[in-house]
DNA sequence: GTCTATAAAAAGATAGAC
DNA sequence: GTCTATCTTTTTATAGAC
């Protein structure tokens, strides 16, 4: 079949809600599948083990990560303003991929953990790129993985009034930029 | 007793650097127990549960956490170099007990998160006073949670060569500062 | 493809000897 | 305080009916 049956993205779906709302622990097969409204055994059916699952969410990320490294490379505000805007949005299909991806890597999938550094090391590009110095791009980085860390503890404090900063923290991006390299001799 | 037994340290110590190094998942109450050379019972006679595992975890946390609040006030670099400069510090006793503090707070202990946040909070605050704007002080707090996550990452591709950049990371947060508040009015 | 029933393993926790 | 042995529960995985 070339489109997969819906039931198996309901399970992944499932699954990938669990990681990021519950957490790891919480993600279990039996939890996934009542989420899912499926039973362990049709589960078990599209994912045949617990491994097969978080492969299945190491691929569908990369799709989400191959698409934003594109756009990136092609926005007109530039990669790092790119980076740093859509580091601050929540609620994205990437976003949620990615939340999964960090929830993986912690509880100690190895696999997750190289994908999350192939993406670092894609979207570390595309700001390098924009942004000409390696200090800059790197203090883009952290702050673009700042932000993940943060919006992804949920009910973190300044989750609440975060929607002005966004702005002024792109604006401050940007006038690094235009100071040029500062500190490169 | 005024000093708690040498094993129950042990165990918590084990406990501490699994989470680090293999993740949540594979800390379990048998692995803490043979990595710190106790039985299982032997182990529960110190922690009456894995819960009880993890608010040793939180409480021995504050500790360092409560320490480095305090050395940043009083740090002559000022709160915002302190607090960059020390978030790219591995290996210390406050980065371990942190890094285990995440790794909880990911898999879904609650009050591990908590303490993370109210963490957050007191960082924040002595940035704030140093910096005086709150977009800069965000920026330094981005800067810094980036730091964690890059290296609790473990094996992350840009842990090699970040020695120099962390001086120049440094240079570029004082030169901000100088220039003010760039975008306030 | 999806279910139920069941097995197998792992993890958390208790009891009691020493 | 620490151990061994045991129990319970949870989690993963299999088998086979429909």
């Amino acid at each position: 079949m070339a489109r997969p049956p819906a039931a198996r993205g309901k399970v992944l779906d499932a699954y990938i809600s669990l990681l990021c709302e519950e957490g790891e622990r919480a993600a279990t097969l039996d939890a996934t599948a009542a989420r899912a409204g499926v039973s362990k055994g049709g589960l078990l059916y599209h994912f045949a083990s617990k491994d097969a699952l978080a492969d299945a969410v190491i691929e569908a990320a990369e799709v989400h990560i191959a698409r934003d490294v594109e756009a990136m490379c092609s926005a007109a505000e530039g990669g790092a303003a790119y980076f740093i805007r859509t580091s601050a949005e929540v609620d994205t299909e990437l976003d949620r991929h990615l939340v999964a991806l960090h929830r993986l890597a912690q509880a100690g999938v190895k696999n997750a953990t190289e994908k999350i550094e192939s993406a670092n090391e894609r979207w570390y590009r595309g700001i390098l790129d924009d942004v000409g110095s390696k200090d800059l791009a790197h203090l883009v980085m952290l702050t673009g993985e700042g932000l993940y860390a943060e919006l992804s503890l949920p009910g973190t404090w300044y989750q609440r009034n975060f929607d002005g900063e966004l702005d002024r923290l792109l604006q401050l991006v940007s006038t690094l930029k235009k100071l040029g390299n500062l500190n490169e001799h």
